[in-house]
DNA sequence: TCTATCTAGTTGTCTATACCAGTATGCAGG
DNA sequence: CCTGCATACTGGTATAGACAACTAGATAGA
């Protein structure tokens, strides 16, 4: 239930414990859930906080409302969506995979053109770059080639890239990415990606490059992975506003 | 500037004077706006009201907030994202082309069953399968393979086809599909997709996949592409929530 | 029986206000 | 000089109420 005292917001326990009704069966898939003065009966508050809740239900997809009918439990999402997934860690957690790396090269460089510009760097500004293998359930899955400013991460040292570079940096820093671009496309392995990768040569490569920013908009780092195709598939869901 | 007595909302009118603020540098990149009191002043409307606004312009990732300091103009985006996008159509007028198509196939079948199965469909339901070519520019871009259940779009001829699917649909039901699931991933040319894309056999295909759900949930349509990837790159945002 | 209207219920928009929590700045006291 | 507190800002949460727009079902009249 929800607690006035809580020092959590009205609001995000509402939303908590809609979600819960959902998942529990209470409310049903596309029918009605009681009406915002109901629900805003129900849990003693007022009916524009009850909205927040729902507003925030709605948007990320539990929820939908038809104007002079009422609001209705959403169906179940087929594949779930990446929400806001952005490490190589996480993405294989979610599917049930366990991660590890082996690190080719740690280096400290002056940043290509192609990485100069998309990470906005002024000139004489270095940036590591870190090569990796990512493995999922100890088989190769990925090559990795990262790059970070050396101003945003001071004092990154090799040591600190054997897991989730992710966790380390939020660690370290009070840096939080806010949001990522994605370019994929696919291409035919070359000699070197089908060594590490252990594929034949010529096999199909699915090739992701992240540029991700932190919540001013600064670019934080680009990533390029070359994928199995054999062994990932990249999901995404699209809203239309 | 914004109008009382607009039939739009006034929290819409102030979102795209905002936005249109932006755009013309009169709201700066990474520098605060007016606090939303001072708006709420400037449009003569509540602060609620203009939180509606600004609530909505962050949730879009135009401005973004922080506690006690102010509402900051974001970064532009780099790459623009596919907002909402879903049609070959669409796409490829974003991107500055022309598209156009030819008609391979239109049928009326019993789904395959991993279509019943990602359609939802009951025992016995038939579904339209429309196979075409897609072309940019006159040149070919994709091999696609819609198929939609025929209860959902009664009536649906081959003339219907050669244009936008969507709007089509659009026009003659009032549908309107809200989310998008899309699986991608890397593969090489068989040889009949190598003829029809006139590429060479065994190039790199960048193959979509995309469920469209109505907003009650309903399954609409699976959409099954096979893109040249010389010539197409997939572009995607992420959002951390 | 069919049709038009009424009505009660829904979400959509908006107001005016209040207090909380975090941030920055300036000023007083050491 | 600088430390710490007061203060005046910011966005965050919440209230209570009002009217508009839309829907569905009931009701009355032809």
């Amino acid at each position: 239930m929800v607690d006035k005292k809580s020092p959590l917001p009205m609001y995000y326990q509402i939303e908590e414990d809609i979600k819960q009704k959902i998942d529990s069966g209470l409310f049903i898939e596309k029918e009605t859930i009681p009406s915002e003065r109901e629900l805003s009966e129900h849990y003693e508050v007022s009916r524009m906080t009850v909205r927040q809740a729902v507003t925030n239900l709605v948007n990320e997809g539990f929820l939908y409302r038809e104007k002079g009918k009422g609001t209705f439990v959403a169906e179940k999402k087929i594949e779930q969506p990446l929400q806001g997934m952005t490490s190589f860690t996480e993405d294989m957690k979610q599917r049930g995979m366990e991660s590890s790396s082996k690190l080719l090269e740690f280096n400290i460089i002056p940043p290509p053109a192609d990485i100069k510009r998309k990470l906005s760097l002024e000139d004489n500004r270095e940036v590591y770059e870190i090569h990796r293998i990512r493995y999922a359930d100890h088989q190769p899955m990925a090559v990795e080639r990262t790059f970070i400013p050396v101003a945003l991460a001071p004092g990154l040292k090799d040591k600190n890239v054997y897991g989730s570079l992710y966790e380390y940096i939020e660690e370290n820093h009070d840096y939080t990415i806010h949001k990522a671009t994605q370019i994929i496309e696919a291409t035919i392995a070359d000699e070197e990606q089908a060594e590490l990768l252990d594929i034949a040569p010529a096999a199909a490569i699915l090739h992701i490059e992240r540029t991700s920013l932190l919540q001013d908009g600064t670019p934080f780092e680009v990533v390029k992975s070359s994928y199995r195709a054999d062994r990932y598939k990249f999901i995404s869901e699209i809203h239309r506003s």
